[in-house]
RNA sequence: GCGGACGUGGCGGAAUGGUAGACGCAAGGGACUUAAAAUCCCUUGGGAGUAAUCCCGUCCCGGUUCGAGUCCGGGCGUCCGCACCA
C-alpha cells in the first residue's frame, strides 16, 4: 500500500476543533430533553468556582466526566450532562477590596471567561440548563428550602465560636489565619461567640453513617473518611461526686463522657473545656484562671490548630471523686485541648493510655499508672514512658477489673455503675456519641445567599414569606472597610416585620457556599422550574447522579453535606430519594515540576530550558542562561508559577491534544505530571491518527461482508474487537489510563496491518482495515471527539460520530484455540507451555514434565506436586 | 495531633495472589533528506556470558503461600483532608 493519498495533509486541530463545535451546537446534540424515553444515565463533574480562568484540574475532570458522557451516549442512555457555576464565595470579595470590583461584576466576567474555555474543549454539556448559585432565580428557591427546613425542625440557632480579628473588626475564614494571626492585619485572632444557624445534620448522624453501606460505588477510601468524620463510638456517660469544700458554687457533680471507662483506676486527672460552665464558675472567682482561659481564646477554631497546639491546662482546685473509692480526689483542670462541643466538654484523663493525656501529666508532673498490660508483657515490669499504650490487654492495678480483658472492664464497669442511682439518675449511662457536629451555616459575608430571616422585638425570628422571595443582595455596597457590607448598609437591613409591622432587622449573615453546592444537582434536572425548587417527575427521573466525579479534597464535607441536604429536601418535599451520588469517582491533581532562580523567585516553565537526563537533568533560565534549581513537583499553583494555561494548549496542540494527554499518562485517581514531552507524544499521535484513517479511506472495500477472512483480515480484525472489548470495560470502570493504552496497542496492530498490505488488498482485507478504521475512530470518539469527527466524514460517512452508536463486538473473535502457558519451577519461570484451549490438567502436567527446561531444572527427581491453574499458570514444585 | 492515601526501569505507569515492567515518554542506533523538521525501523531494568542461558531486582525489615508488587505485622518517606477556601 503507499503513502500517497489525497488525505496526507498535517491535521489541522484549531480549524477543524472550532468547525465541529459550531456544527454540534446547530445541531443542539447535546441538548437533553426531560421526556426522553431512552434508560437514563446522570453524569456530573462537581462545578467549578468561577475564579477567574480554567486550570488543568479542570481540564482533567470535565474530559472525564465528557468521555463517560459520550460513551454513554453512544450506548443508547438518554444522558443528562449540565454545567454551572459554584459562583458566590470569599475570592470575589477579595477581588473587591484589592482591585476595587463589585463582586457580581467580577464573577460574572469570570463566568463569561471560563464558559468560552470550557466551550473550546469541546464538551459535550448541555448549556441550556446553566445555572450560577449567585442569580436570585437559584438562590430563591435555596431561601424557600431553608425555611421549609426551619419549619420541619431541620434548623436552629445556637451559639459558636468563630476567628474575630481584633484589628479590622472581622470574622476570619481558618485559611484566613496564618500561625494565629489575621492575614491582612497580622492581629492575634481571638474566639468569638456568635449566635448563629445551624442545619441539623447531627440528627442524621446514624443515618449517614448506615447508608454509607449502600453506596457501593463510591470509593472505599471516600466512605472510611465519611465513616471516621461521623466517628461513631459507645462509652459512657459518667457522673462524678464533686468535694464538697472545693467546688466554686456549691456544684456536687461533674458529668463526663469516655469510651475508655476500663481505665478508671488509671485515672490521674480531671479536665474541662475552658467553655465548660464548671470553669466558668471557677474562673469567676480566681482572676489567674479567668485569664488563662481568656488565654486559650487566642487559638484559631480549627482541629489542627487544637490538636497541634501545646497541651495547657490550669489547676482550678476542685476536686472530684472517683467513682469506686471516694477517697480519691482527682485535681480538675481546665484544659486547652478538651472541646465543649463534643461529648459533655469534661473528661477524666488516663494518661498511660492516651497520647494528650500523657502529653499534659508529664507537662504538670502528675504521674502515669498503667491499668492495661499488653499481651506478653509482664505485669510487674510494665511501664510507661513517653508512648501510651492504646491496645487490647489484660486489667491490671485496677482492683475488681484485675485479671479481665479491657473490653471485659468496660461492661463490668457499665454494668455497676449504671445500677447506681443518685438523685433519681444512675450515675452511668451507655450512650453513642457522634463526632459530627452541627453544620454552621451562619456567614458574615456579603457575596453569599442571604439568610430569609428577620428579627423582631416582638415576633423574636420570624421567617420571610414566601412571596416576599428572593431576599436579594443590595448592590450598592462597598468594600472600603473591612466586616459584613450588609450589615452596615444604610437601608437593607431596615424592614418591617412579616408578622406584626412593627421595624424590624433583616438577618444579614448569609449562607455557607456548601448550601449552594449541596443541591446543584437537583436544580439541573429542571433549571426551569420558576415556582419550586425542584420538579417531581424530573428529579426523580434523573437522581441519583449516576456518575458523580470530583476532587479528593471534597471526600468529606461537600460529599456529606448533600447527602444531608438530598435528605432534608426529601422529608421537606423535594426529592424522592435520600442519596444524590449512586457513584462517585475522585480523580487526582495536575502538578508539574517546580523551578527556582538563585535569588529563590519562583520561574514560570515556559521560561525554563531543561538539559541532560536522569541525575544528570539540569534547568536554566532560557532567556540568559542562568542556572535554576529544579524543585520538588506539586499541585499546580499561582504562588509556585508552575501553572500551565490550558488556553496556550489548546491553541497551541488543540483540544483533543490535551484531552488525550489529560486521560493518557496516570491512572484517575492518582495525580498526573504535566510535561511537554507528554503534550508533544499525545499531539504526534492525534496526526498518526489521521494519516492512518486517511491511508484507510483510500482503501476500497467490497459494500457487503465477506463470508471469509484471510489470516491477514483474521489478524486484524482480533486486533480491532479486542481493543473493542478492552476499550468498553475500561471506560466504564474510569480506567482512562489503560483504554488509551488499549487504543495505542490498536493503532499499532492496524499500522503494522496497513504497511504489510499491498497496494489494491483482497477484498477480504479491505472490509477488514475499514470496518477497523470505524472501530478505531468510534473508540477514540470520547477522548477526541472532534478528530474523531474529521476521521469519521473522512472514511465517507455523512452521520455525526458524536451521535453513533458504540461499535458491537463479535465474541468469537477474541477466543483463542491454543494458549501459551508460562512453567514456573519452584515459583520462578522457566519455560513456557502450549496447549489446546480445552486441555485437561493430565494433558497440561504431562506436556509440561516432558519440557527440557523442567527435566533439567528437575535434576532426575519426582515432582513433589505440579499445580495447573486454568487459563493463567503452571507451577512444578521440585 | 487526628483521619485517609500513595511508594514498581532514566520518567509516567501496566500487572483477578500466577510470565514484573503492557502502553507512552525520554535516550541510543539506523533509513529517508542537500540539510533540518516530520515520518518509519531497531535497541533500551541491573549484572555475568561469544551464545544458549543464569543471577539480582517492585521503599526497608519480618511473616503467610506451591507462588507476594499484590495479603498480614512493624518501620521509613511523600501527599491530601480536618468543619468559615472552594
Amino acid at each position: 500500500m503507499t503513502a500517497d493519498s489525497s488525505k496526507n495533509e498535517r491535521y489541522n486541530a484549531r480549524e477543524a476543533e472550532t468547525r465541529w463545535q459550531h456544527v454540534w451546537d446547530e445541531r443542539g446534540i447535546y441538548a437533553t430533553k426531560n421526556d426522553d424515553p431512552r434508560p437514563k444515565y446522570y453524569v456530573l463533574e462537581m462545578f467549578p468556582y468561577p475564579s477567574g480562568r480554567i486550570h488543568m484540574g479542570h481540564v482533567r475532570n470535565y474530559t472525564m466526566g465528557d468521555v463517560v458522557a459520550r460513551y454513554k451516549r453512544a450506548m443508547g442512555n438518554a444522558v443528562l450532562h449540565p454545567m454551572g457555576w459554584d459562583a458566590f464565595g470569599m475570592p470575589a470579595e477579595n477581588a473587591a477590596i484589592d482591585r476595587k470590583v463589585h463582586p457580581k461584576e467580577w464573577t460574572y466576567a469570570n463566568i463569561a471567561t471560563m464558559k468560552k474555555q470550557l466551550q473550546s474543549m469541546g464538551l459535550s454539556l448541555d448549556w441550556a440548563r446553566e445555572i450560577a448559585t449567585c442569580n436570585p432565580s437559584y438562590y430563591k428557591h435555596q431561601q424557600k428550602m431553608f425555611l421549609d427546613f426551619l419549619k420541619a425542625g431541620l434548623v436552629e440557632r445556637k451559639q459558636s465560636k468563630v476567628n474575630w480579628d481584633p484589628v479590622d473588626h472581622t470574622v476570619l475564614a481558618n485559611e484566613q489565619v496564618i500561625d494565629g494571626r489575621g492575614w491582612r492585619s497580622g492581629a492575634v485572632v481571638e474566639q468569638r461567640e456568635l449566635t448563629q444557624w445551624f442545619f441539623k445534620i447531627s440528627d442524621y448522624s446514624e443515618e449517614l453513617l448506615t447508608a454509607l453501606d449502600t453506596l457501593d460505588r463510591w470509593p472505599d477510601k471516600v466512605r472510611l473518611m465519611q465513616k471516621n468524620w461521623i466517628g461513631r463510638s459507645e462509652g459512657l456517660l459518667l457522673r462524678f461526686m464533686l468535694d464538697p469544700g472545693t467546688a466554686p458554687n456549691k456544684e456536687t457533680e461533674l458529668e463526663i463522657f469516655t469510651t475508655r471507662a476500663d481505665t478508671l483506676f488509671g485515672a490521674k486527672f480531671m479536665a474541662l473545656a475552658p467553655d465548660h460552665p464548671l470553669a466558668q464558675a471557677a474562673a469567676a472567682k480566681n482572676p489567674k484562671l479567668a485569664a488563662f482561659i481568656e488565654q486559650c481564646r487566642h487559638m484559631g477554631t480549627s482541629q489542627a490548630a487544637i490538636d497541634t497546639a501545646e497541651k495547657l491546662g490550669f489547676d482550678t482546685g476542685i476536686k472530684a471523686l472517683h467513682p469506686f473509692d471516694p477517697t480519691w480526689k482527682l485535681p480538675v483542670y481546665v484544659a486547652n485541648f478538651i472541646l465543649m462541643d463534643y461529648g459533655t466538654g469534661a473528661i477524666f484523663g488516663c494518661p498511660a493510655h492516651d497520647q494528650r493525656d500523657l502529653d499534659f501529666v508529664n507537662t504538670y508532673g502528675l504521674g502515669n499508672t498503667p491499668v492495661v498490660c499488653p499481651p506478653g508483657q509482664d505485669s510487674k515490669t510494665f511501664v510507661i514512658t513517653t508512648t501510651p499504650y492504646d491496645g487490647d490487654g489484660r486489667m491490671i492495678n485496677s482492683r475488681f477489673l484485675d485479671g479481665m480483658t479491657n473490653e471485659e472492664a468496660k461492661e463490668a464497669v457499665a454494668k455497676r455503675l449504671e445500677r447506681e442511682t443518685r438523685g433519681n439518675r444512675p450515675v452511668a449511662q451507655r450512650q453513642v456519641n457522634y463526632r459530627l457536629r452541627d453544620w454552621g451555616i451562619s456567614r458574615q459575608r456579603y457575596w453569599g445567599c442571604p439568610i430569609p430571616i428577620v428579627h423582631c422585638n416582638k415576633c423574636g425570628v420570624v421567617g420571610v414569606p414566601e412571596k416576599d422571595l428572593p431576599v436579594t443582595l443590595p448592590e450598592d455596597v462597598n468594600f472600603d472597610k473591612p466586616g459584613n457590607p450588609l450589615d452596615r448598609h444604610p437601608t437593607w437591613k431596615n424592614v418591617k416585620c412579616p408578622k406584626c409591622a412593627a421595624s424590624a432587622r433583616r438577618e444579614t449573615d448569609t449562607m455557607d457556599t456548601f448550601v449552594d453546592s449541596s443541591w446543584y444537582f437537583a436544580r439541573f434536572t429542571d433549571p426551569w422550574n420558576e415556582k419550586s425548587p425542584t420538579t417531581p417527575a424530573a428529579v426523580n427521573a434523573w437522581l441519583p447522579v449516576d456518575q458523580y466525579i470530583g476532587g479528593i479534597e471534597h471526600a468529606i464535607l461537600h460529599l456529606l453535606y448533600s447527602r444531608f441536604f438530598t435528605r432534608a429536601m426529601h422529608k421537606t418535599g423535594h426529592t424522592g430519594m435520600d442519596e444524590p451520588f449512586a457513584g462517585l469517582f475522585t480523580q487526582g491533581m495536575v502538578v508539574h515540576e517546580t523551578y527556582r532562580s538563585k535569588s529563590g523567585d519562583w520561574v514560570e516553565p515556559a521560561n525554563v530550558k531543561i538539559d541532560g537526563i536522569g541525575d544528570a537533568r539540569h534547568a536554566t533560565l532560557a532567556t540568559t542562561g542562568e542556572p535554576l534549581e529544579i524543585g520538588s513537583i506539586e499541585k499546580m499553583s499561582k504562588s509556585k508559577k508552575n501553572t500551565i494555561d490550558p488556553d496556550d494548549i489548546i491553541a497551541a496542540y488543540g483540544a483533543d491534544t490535551a484531552r488525550w494527554f489529560m486521560l493518557s499518562d496516570s491512572p484517575p485517581e492518582r495525580d498526573v505530571i504535566w510535561t511537554e514531552e507528554g503534550v508533544q507524544g499525545a499531539w504526534r499521535f492525534v496526526q498518526r491518527l489521521w494519516r492512518m484513517v486517511g491511508e484507510i479511506a483510500d482503501v476500497s472495500g467490497p459494500s457487503t461482508r465477506p463470508t471469509e477472512f484471510g489470516p491477514q483480515s483474521q489478524k486484524v480484525r482480533k486486533a480491532a474487537h479486542g481493543a473493542l472489548s478492552h476499550v468498553s470495560d475500561d471506560i466504564a470502570k474510569l480506567r482512562f489510563n489503560r483504554c488509551v493504552a488499549h487504543i495505542y496497542e490498536f493503532a499499532n496492530a492496524l499500522s503494522d496491518a496497513i504497511g504489510e498490505a499491498e497496494t489494491a488488498p483482497a477484498p477480504d482485507l479491505a472490509w477488514a482495515l475499514r470496518e477497523s478504521g470505524d472501530i478505531l475512530v468510534r473508540l477514540f470518539h470520547p477522548m477526541m471527539p472532534h478528530l474523531a469527527e474529521e476521521c469519521w466524514a473522512a472514511l465517507g460517512h455523512k452521520t455525526l460520530v458524536a451521535t453513533e452508536a458504540w461499535p458491537a463486538l463479535e465474541p468469537d473473535l477474541l477466543v483463542e484455540n491454543t494458549i501459551t502457558l508460562p512453567v514456573q519451577v519452584n515459583g520462578k519461570k522457566r519455560a513456557d507451555v502450549t496447549v489446546a484451549r480445552d486441555a485437561g490438567k493430565a494433558d497440561i502436567e504431562a506436556a509440561v514434565l516432558a519440557l527440557d527446561a523442567v527435566i533439567k531444572a528437575l535434576d532426575g527427581k519426582r515432582p513433589k506436586k505440579v499445580i495447573v491453574v486454568p487459563q493463567r499458570i503452571v507451577n512444578v514444585v521440585a
